[in-house]
DNA sequence: CGATTCTATGGTATCGATACCATACTTTCA
DNA sequence: TGAAAGTATGGTATCGATACCATAGAATCG
């Protein structure tokens, strides 16, 4: 068969069931439409040639793709994947399919995969980054299709945004250590040119921690050889040599925090009674036993589900900012 | 222009620039064979109409998507992640564009997905699952495209596999146990019914250790709300419960490994001393020093990136096995 | 019972890009 | 210089399903 055999087309079907190809169409999707017992010849039709419907020519004539595009920055943080499964499930309902791609957390990327999305004609557009290169904001606004923003709160969005404020989030976890008595605390994060969740995060600890003693913070190049927990103890260390008498430590990620974590430990240092420290995330790792590790918990498959009922519900109101928030999670480390 | 204004067509350019419709359509697939002075034109009125080709068109006419289709069993476990990666660099480069779907680890649902995804008549189908329904067999072969199961060797591939052993992967880290000296050697894993790669690590584990102290074995069925790592550090305990003398665990993932780990940490155990520990996968948080998890590494990027490239050669063997190995990798916990 | 509405079905044009073939023009070489 | 080969471009049919309109027959109702 996988020699040059063509396609069965839905004219074939049609002639076996002894209808019009239309009826064919109409059988498949539209079953309602269609009396049982023609739909019934249709069905055993289908079978017996093992027909499956060209959604490429039917994307063309009806002019509907059936396809939402989504672009993320990467698929190997657990989070992001939460947030397309839930999208995935939500679009699959109603018979959408996504097409997905990653950008690697860098603008030009997105921007060059912008136009091979718009190509397959998507009846939507997801994106996880909130920045954008000029040519791509002017594509996206032009096309004519909702454009959802995820994972931040821009405040000016292409079209609609879901997401939470990194920056309260940052606020929050921080005065979580203030709260709990702590004054001197450090901010530990990566200095990657384009993760604006991540400035805001810092800016959120800044907003905290003003009035305080001082911001004390410490932001490492990004290796590609390092993971996150490995930078995440060297940058503990490095926390520790400016800044001896640090109290409490906010990572920008969990990554980094269960790094810190280990460095902690492997110092001898009581956690949380001398230092605390803290993650970003909520992943997988930080709630067992042995982590037990204080996060802001995000629930990335809730946006993923916001994002396709937004998507569904046909009018998506411009401007739109929607906020599904975080959680503190407080565990053994501070 | 978010409001029924129709998108700019191929004629729509070709007017403006005063060229056919087809010297667009070359201008834009084959550069090389439009003269200079007319690409340039060409360009530019594309430019000015902002115009973006209509693949959902090229691909009726020309009987090519150039979409590759993939299901994939979670998108959870950043392995697969990786695989992806490589699987989608590799097609871009092609100008192929993957088109992603989840099975959740069930054959039903990746039977009901297959029909799906065959509509969008893609040139190639690439699967991490190598257990399929009967039907989904039949409809595989008969699609004539290639089709690809990632992950794992199966005997009788309906195309092509490239993956590795995880039969041998099992029987190595348990002949590791062995050569260190260990001799009542336990294997701890998820009782999911369609996990195929779990049951070849068991027979891996089993061949090995047939011939020593017999098997020691516990196999938790999953529960929703429990972590990977939750679960480990429950079959630790009841493994130590049934037979208190057990000197080493070979776990089925790093997950429930980790747990384990920390659970044994907990109980006042000495890793590796009284007891060893492995993994299997080299998740991220196994390299960091406080876990230091003897482990087996796959590369999975490595196996999405040659997918891509036999997708791309054109022809595929039927029934080729290309086995991409793994590595033992030995740290603290043995 | 005839007029009217509804249901099931079919014929044909259409979506937008590309394959195929044709043609005008340029270059090459005996 | 004229024939042959090559290059750049365009016209038209085509890919396969669906929208739109038409029609035949069944159901409804005064």
């Amino acid at each position: 068969m996988a020699d040059g055999r063509k396609w069965v087309t839905m004219g074939d079907v049609a002639q076996r069931a002894g209808v019009g190809t239309i009826t064919v169409s109409r059988a498949l999707r539209t079953p309602g439409k269609v009396r049982p017992e023609t739909l019934r010849k249709v069905r055993a039709a289908v079978d017996e040639l093992g027909y499956v419907l060209d959604e490429t020519a039917g994307a063309l004539s009806s002019q509907r793709s059936r396809v939402v595009a989504a672009l993320v920055s990467t698929l190997e943080e657990p989070v992001f994947a939460a947030t397309i499964r839930g999208l995935t499930e939500g679009l699959a309902e109603a018979g959408l399919q996504l097409m997905l791609s990653t950008t690697q957390y860098d603008p030009e990327t997105e921007a060059a995969l912008i136009p091979t999305l718009l190509g397959r004609r998507p009846e939507a557009l997801v994106l996880t980054s909130d920045r954008h290169t000029d040519s791509a904001r002017a594509l996206l606004s032009r096309a004519g299709i909702p454009v959802l923003e995820l994972w931040g709160l821009p405040d000016e969005p292409v079209h609609a945004a879901v997401g939470f404020s990194n920056r309260a989030g940052g606020a929050a976890i921080t005065r979580h250590m203030v709260e709990t008595g702590r004054r001197r605390v450090a901010f530990l994060g990566l200095d990657r040119p384009h993760d604006t969740r991540a400035k805001l995060r810092l800016e959120g600890y800044r907003d905290c921690v003003g009035q305080l003693a001082g911001e004390r913070i410490v932001a490492l190049p990004p290796a590609p050889d390092r993971s996150g927990p490995d930078m995440g103890a060297a940058g503990l260390a490095e926390i520790l040599r400016r800044w001896p008498d640090t109290e409490a430590v906010v990572c920008v990620s969990d990554m980094l925090a269960s790094g810190a974590l280990c460095e902690a430990w492997r110092r001898g240092i009581d956690v949380p009674g001398r230092l605390a420290i803290s993650g970003f995330g909520d992943f997988d790792m930080a709630g067992v036993s042995a982590l037990a590790l204080t996060t802001i918990r995000i629930d990335g498959a809730a946006i993923g589900r916001r994002a396709a009922e937004l998507i569904l519900s046909g009018d998506l109101p411009m401007g739109l900012r929607e906020d599904m928030g975080f959680t503190l999670v407080r565990r053994a480390t501070t």
